[in-house]
DNA sequence: GCGAGCGGCGCG
DNA sequence: AAAGCGCGCCGCTCGC
């Protein structure tokens, strides 16, 4: 019986496969071929074994095999997996917490540090009632794998430093400079897919070579078992090992979005763009690749507007700084040049700006260079990054994925013959916060309706608009305005939730870590943080030192508050994809020849939503999967909890139909 | 000329 | 409605 199979590439180019047991012992068998071969083998065990691939890394091994058209199940992804138990608080005593850095732990040293301070509260695991049911069981050895190409899990920085660090690690591509940003993802990464095929077509199938254990057991092996031990040994191990479950299937769910990619209308994109901006601007015979493209026509004549009521022939609106003297030139008090700030600002110049910035944004962002360096045959490619955010959730990279503007997407369109299923997870955070403290009030509100209209119906305040505010501001850390001013309020009808969100602030304000419901822990404070703390707390601190330190301390509250709301609520996306995934697998006729993108396949997934593409007539079906792998997500990771997830699905053949 | 940092804004 | 969390990416600026 074979449970496992071990991918590791030995120096000489050639593949090795361990096929193990169930228990992960020496190698039953290992099998060797040529890199060219991969995919021909990987098909072949895949039928005979059903195993759990286990890889270094699935964003190396998956896209070429999908490339070839063959699917796995399942996959354990060790690097992902590396990156959440070296610092998870579950496993802070394993011999792989405590083990030196490696090569599988990415540039974040501060992650890998022992965990030396012992006092730091679990934020997220409150007694819960009926924690988990046998399904746990069931699911989380049946689990698909997930992987990706993520750094994830790097300590807390900030954007320009992951962007630097990221982008040096990923892919031998690392364009710094912002003429080469663009162009250089639009082959490197966003085309990347298409290519690999063609080196597994050779002639004979795998070779069986080599049937005696290699004399050093590969590095993957090793690993593998260690990680395997610290799920052992964790503290709560049915939640790290449903968590390892779904980080690696998101991996392959990522994977698999890459390839397939989301039905994306080039020709509707250019009507859009013709509609806001004008006709595409002709770059003038002499340009050079350095030089600006022209300003298209509408932006051209709003500029024209806003220079006129200015009396500023100069006026740049391109330049916050420019703009800001500009305006100042002109009489209008602002300090900023943000939208939001000149909304409230009575001045012919104004409008017209306001205007420019919409659509100026749409250009920059998603114009026709966007378009030509991240739409190929009506698909949009982007690269997806699983645990590329601390908080657990994806990242992404390349054409701004996550970002993908509302006004732009009716160009997301279903194939003909083809629809798209858009389901939403109705009030996912506040929902997550509800089952994470046990909140029985809250889950009553949410239960049968709308999380927000429920609240209003309890009598703790007045309105959706100021039940959606309030409860944003307990889990965002907000103290000022309305926000804070309904706080009081939610916190009288729902102890439970307000108290857990406010000891997770006060645990980061301290210094100390928080986790998720299934174990994952945010990062340690900065140097620079502990060391103010410390400053602050000397004989003799000044009360400049002493407020800067407080407002530290605040800050870093308001990011543990949210981490473990935001973070759980990731896991229970992973959990839901995955779940997604298999059921979409066996939806139809079930598994046939045909590749998944001719199949009912994930097209798109933002946080907490997702899109399926799929041939018409299953969409119905399609639908009452999604709803059903959403309560299945809730099950796994909270139990028979309370709580309600619900999702609002809707069945359209353009994005911007959907809600 | 390059690239880090910043202001700004899109998404959840 | 009023700012509190997490991101990626753009153009501009400015120091090297």
């Amino acid at each position: 019986m074979i449970e496992f199979i071990v991918l590791s590439e030995a120096p000489d180019g050639h593949v090795h496969a361990s096929l193990l047991g169930p228990d992960a012992a020496a190698a039953a068998d290992t099998v060797v071929f040529p890199r060219e071969e991969l995919a021909r083998a990987v098909a072949r065990l895949e039928r005979e074994h059903h195993p759990r691939w286990v890889w270094d890394d699935t964003a190396r091994w998956y896209p070429g095999l999908l490339a070839a058209g063959v699917r796995i199940e399942r996959c354990h992804d060790l690097r992902l997996v590396h990156t959440i138990l070296r610092a998870s608080e579950l496993t802070a005593t394993t011999s792989l917490a405590r083990s030196a850095l490696s090569h599988w732990d990415q540039a974040a040293a501060r992650l890998a540090e022992p965990d030396p301070d012992a006092g730091s509260t679990l934020a997220a695991s409150p007694p819960q009632t009926a924690l988990f049911d046998d399904t746990l069981f069931a699911v989380v050895d049946d689990p698909p794998g997930r992987s990706t190409t993520g750094q994830a899990g790097a300590a807390h920085t900030t954007n320009a430093e992951r962007t630097a660090a990221g982008r040096g690690r990923s892919a031998a591509a690392a364009p710094t400079t912002n003429t080469e940003r663009t162009a250089e993802h639009g082959r490197g990464a966003g085309g990347g897919d298409a290519a690999p095929a063609s080196a597994v077509g050779a002639s004979n199938g795998p070779t069986v070579a080599d049937r005696s254990a290699p004399a050093e057991e590969p590095d993957e092996l090793v690993e593998f078992r260690a990680q395997r031990t610290a799920v052992a040994e964790a503290t709560d191990p049915s939640r790290i090992a449903l968590l390892t479950a779904a980080e690696s299937a998101g991996a392959l769910v990522a994977a698999e979005m890459r390839h397939a990619g989301l039905p994306y209308s080039a020709e509707r994109h250019d009507e859009l763009l013709e509609e806001l901006l004008g006709p595409r601007p002709q770059r003038p015979p002499g340009a050079r690749p350095g030089d600006p493209d022209p300003r298209p026509a509408k932006l051209e004549a709003l500029l024209a507007q806003i220079r006129e009521a200015l009396g500023d022939p100069t006026a740049n609106p391109d330049s916050p700084a420019e703009l800001l003297k500009s305006l100042r030139r002109a009489g209008i008090r602002v300090d900023s040049t943000r939208s939001w700030d000149l909304t409230r600002i009575d001045h012919p110049a104004i409008p017209p700006l306001l205007d420019y910035k919409k659509r100026a944004r749409i250009l920059t962002a998603n114009g026709w260079n966007w378009s030509d360096t991240w739409v190929r045959d009506g698909r949009f490619h982007p690269t997806y990054i699983p645990g590329g955010v601390v908080t657990g959730r994806w990242a992404s990279e390349g054409g701004g994925a996550l970002q993908l503007p509302k006004a732009v997407r009716s160009a997301v369109r279903a194939d003909p013959g083809h629809l798209l299923v858009v389901a939403d997870a109705a009030q996912l955070e506040p929902r997550i916060l509800a089952a994470l403290a046990g909140d029985r009030a809250m889950a009553e509100a949410g239960r049968g309706r709308d999380l927000y209209d429920g609240i209003v119906a309890s009598g703790a305040v007045d309105t959706r608009p100021h039940a959606k505010l309030g409860m944003l501001g307990a889990m965002y850390g907000g103290t000022t305005g309305e926000s804070g001013r309904m706080l009081p309020r939610l916190a009288r009808a729902y102890p439970a939730a307000i108290a857990f969100v406010e000891a997770a602030a006060r645990t980061g304000e301290a210094g100390n870590r928080v986790s998720t419901r299934l174990g994952r822990t945010s990062p340690r404070p900065s140097d620079d943080w502990l060391d103010l703390r410390d400053a602050a707390a000397a004989d003799g601190a000044s009360e400049a030192v002493r407020s800067r330190a407080r407002q530290s301390s605040r800050s870093w509250g308001r990011f543990t508050r949210n981490f473990v709301v935001q973070g759980t609520a990731a896991e229970w996306a992973l959990c839901w994809i995955s779940s997604i995934r298999r059921r979409l697998w066996a939806l139809g006729d079930g598994p046939t020849d045909a590749r998944l993108e001719q199949r009912p396949h994930l097209a798109f997934f933002l946080h907490d939503e997702v899109m399926v593409h799929t041939p018409a007539a299953l969409a119905e079906q399609v639908a009452g999967q999604l709803r059903e792998a959403a309560a299945e997500a809730g099950r796994l990771i909270f139990g028979q909890a309370p709580v309600e997830f619900p999702v609002t699905v809707a069945i359209v053949d353009r994005y911007d139909q959907a809600k």
